[in-house]
DNA sequence: AAGAATAATGATAATCATTCGCAAAGATAG
DNA sequence: CTATCTTTGCGAATGATTATCATTATTCTT
C-alpha cells in the first residue's frame, strides 16, 4: 500500500463517516487541507487541488469547502479585508494573530481568555456557540 | 440656535479638527451615526442619510464612511457572513456579542481579556495594533 | 453486476457588496 | 471673487461567492 493510497483510504473513510458521498474532488481537497500547515485562500486551494485532480472547477471547490465545513472537517476564517481562508479542524482550538506587515498568521491558545468569554456571555444571559478572536499586530 | 443647527456646528467643527472638508454629505452621515445607538449596515446609513440630504449617493456613503473611519471618527465592524456595520467611536472600547437567532448585537467590555491579549501577543514578539473579538451566542 | 434513483460536477451566468472613472458641482485659499 | 483642488453622482467595473442546469458520477436496490 502506497502512502498516497493510504491517504485516499483515510479520506474516503472520513467522508463516509460523515455520511457524505465519496468523490475524487472531495478527496483531493481533503488531502490538500490535511497536508497543509498554513491557512490558504480558496484560490490557492483550487490550485493545489488541481495538482491532484486537474479537472476540478472553482465552483466545486467552493461547494466542497462549504460541505466539509458543515461536516466540521475543516474550518473557515475570514480575516479583515481578505477573502476566506481554511484550515483543518485540529484537536486543539486556537485563535490567530495576523501580522499586519507580512500577512503571516500565527496561532495561539488561551484557556483563560476562553473562560472569561464564557463568563461574560453567561453574565449577559448567553451561551457562546463560537467566537472569533483575532489580534492584528506588528513585530515589536 | 436650533438643536439641528447646533448639531451641524458640532459636526462642522469635528470635520475641521480632522482636517477634512466640510460637505453636506459628511455632516449628514456624521449626524446619522452620532444619533444612532445600534450598528447599522451601509444601506441603512444611506437610507437614514437621505432623510437629511436626499441626493446623497451610495458611492458617497461608502467613500465618506472610509474617510471618517480613517479619521477615527467612526468604527467599522464586519461580523460573520454579513456586510459591514458602523458605529461612532466611543469613549470606552468594547467588543460584541452577536445573537445568532435574533441578529441582535450586544456590547461588552473586559479589561482582563484586553490585558491577556497584550500579554499573549508580547510573548510571541508582537504588539497588538487592534483586535477583533466577537462572541456568537444563543440565549440560555 | 446492471439499472434506477439521487447527488455532485463543470461551465457559465447571476448576485452582492464594494470600488473605480470621470465629468460636473462644491469647498477652500489667496 | 477667482483659481485650485476635492468631493460628488452616476454608472460601469470588480472580486468573491452563489445559483442554474445539463451532464456525469456515486450509491442504492435487486
Amino acid at each position: 500500500m502506497t502512502s498516497s493510497s493510504h491517504q485516499t483510504a483515510n479520506m474516503t473513510a472520513a467522508l463516509q463517516r460523515a455520511g457524505l458521498r465519496v468523490t475524487a474532488q472531495r478527496i483531493a481537497l481533503l488531502q490538500v487541507i490535511t497536508e497543509t500547515e498554513d491557512h490558504p485562500v480558496v484560490d490557492e486551494l483550487h490550485r493545489r487541488a488541481q495538482l491532484k485532480d486537474p479537472k476540478i472547477s472553482i465552483a466545486t471547490v467552493y461547494r466542497t469547502l462549504a460541505v466539509l465545513e458543515r461536516a466540521r472537517m475543516i474550518q473557515r476564517h475570514s480575516f479583515e479585508g481578505a477573502s476566506s481562508r481554511y484550515e483543518r479542524v485540529d484537536k486543539v482550538h486556537h485563535d490567530h494573530i495576523v501580522d499586519l506587515d507580512s500577512g503571516d498568521i500565527v496561532e495561539f491558545q488561551s484557556d483563560r481568555i476562553e473562560q472569561l468569554q464564557s463568563e461574560i456571555a453567561a453574565l449577559m444571559g448567553y451561551d457562546v456557540v463560537h467566537h472569533r478572536l483575532e489580534l492584528y499586530c506588528r513585530k515589536r
